[in-house]
DNA sequence: ACTACATCAAGAAATAGGGTTGATCCAGAT
DNA sequence: ATCTGGATCAACCCTATTTCTTGATGTAGT
């Protein structure tokens, strides 16, 4: 994909995930074309630093994220990658407006379409279908957020990335392994050691 | 050079640039350690996006940054390299505070020291000296533009090729021919043929 | 003592970035 | 009309970086 193509990204996605949703008349669409504004992110660029308040709703038109947090010993534990079609934001940084304890940052060259925390809160002003859209969506993302969490607390690292590869056998072929690893919470190492032996058996 | 070195970057090179321009006190010392602030950037790493306003006036103290525009059929322009003790920013998008046309972004990791707009102001209302600081730093960067200019209307790509050579000569051995290609406006090919003609001369 | 992992070091393999070359084309100057 | 100063496209090569694997060794809990 050249930078042209990533460039002239439009709006598009973002109206169809939401009509798919809840259908929009063509003045919210229009509230949704101006107050989201698409950005470029380049691999391992910032999004969200640790310390600053989130400021900005992301849904990922082309790329990926990952949401992450960087414990005392300097080890990284990825919370949730997010790539086209998905949200990701610190939302308890963004909506308490607090400083962020988490970093969001690219995996890849990612375009974004993203809102403000004002000119949200103007939008849900504007028309109350807003809310719903982003209490459904919400809900979807908790709903995940949850399996996940069962997943961590029920299951062993081969388990769980057993798991990992069908809720996210697109992310599979395209995540660095470290990546992965990172998600699972396992060392590259070990991962490495589970997929010579998921290999073995097929 | 590892990370940790990078950010251990202190305020001594711009105190030391400062210093060459009008020698400052001790209070004017504490001013400007207070007021720049250190950024690294990574390679790749946008410093300044096109669309938003530029808000930092940045010193590189060590690393590379370019300053450049996307033309409509996508091809990029290099305007400005600035290494090591140079200055860059979007200067009439800095003070007439409207969004640039122009890119910046690092070609290696980039420690930066950077005032905001704000604080630069703050700095020219506690002493005028900063007046006549960022006078003369700003016409040195004027020089520079007006030469390259005067290169650009005048010259063929072979000469100022050779321009670039003399001027820049430590950057040559340090970027891609690319980004000499876009900055000195020809093709990566034909740069690649102008420096095939210069090894047969000598 | 066995399982389920971590850590460190060394290499191998894969990919991306950068550079060169040939072929072909085109616009303006002569 | 053709020569010069370029552009564009495709293919290929080289090298550096990133990613993956493997072996050796260690450790906490059952």
């Amino acid at each position: 994909m050249n930078k042209e193509d990533i460039l002239q990204t439009n709006i598009d996605p973002l109206l169809t995930y939401f009509d798919k949703l809840i259908p929009l008349n063509s003045e919210e669409k229009k509230w949704v074309t101006d107050l989201f504004k698409p950005r470029l992110y380049r691999k391992r660029q910032y999004v969200l630093q640790e310390g600053v308040v989130c400021n900005q709703f992301n849904f990922v038109v082309r790329g990926c994220l990952r949401l992450y947090k960087i414990d005392d010993k300097g080890n990284t534990h990825i919370i949730q990658f997010s790539a086209e079609n998905l949200w990701l934001m610190d939302i308890g940084s963004f909506h308490q407006r607090n400083a962020s304890a988490l970093n969001i940052d690219a995996l890849e060259d990612t375009m974004v379409l993203q809102i403000s925390y004002d000119n949200l809160i103007s939008l849900y002003l504007k028309s109350p279908k807003f809310d719903r859209i982003f209490r459904v969506l919400i809900e979807n993302s908790f709903v995940s957020l949850q399996q996940r969490l069962l997943q961590n607390i029920s299951s062993t690292a081969e388990e769980r990335y057993l798991s990992f590869l069908q809720t996210y056998s697109h992310l599979h072929n395209r995540l660095p392994q470290t990546q992965i690893a990172a998600f699972l919470g396992v060392s590259p190492e070990f991962l490495s050691r589970l997929r010579h032996k998921q290999a073995k058996k097929a």
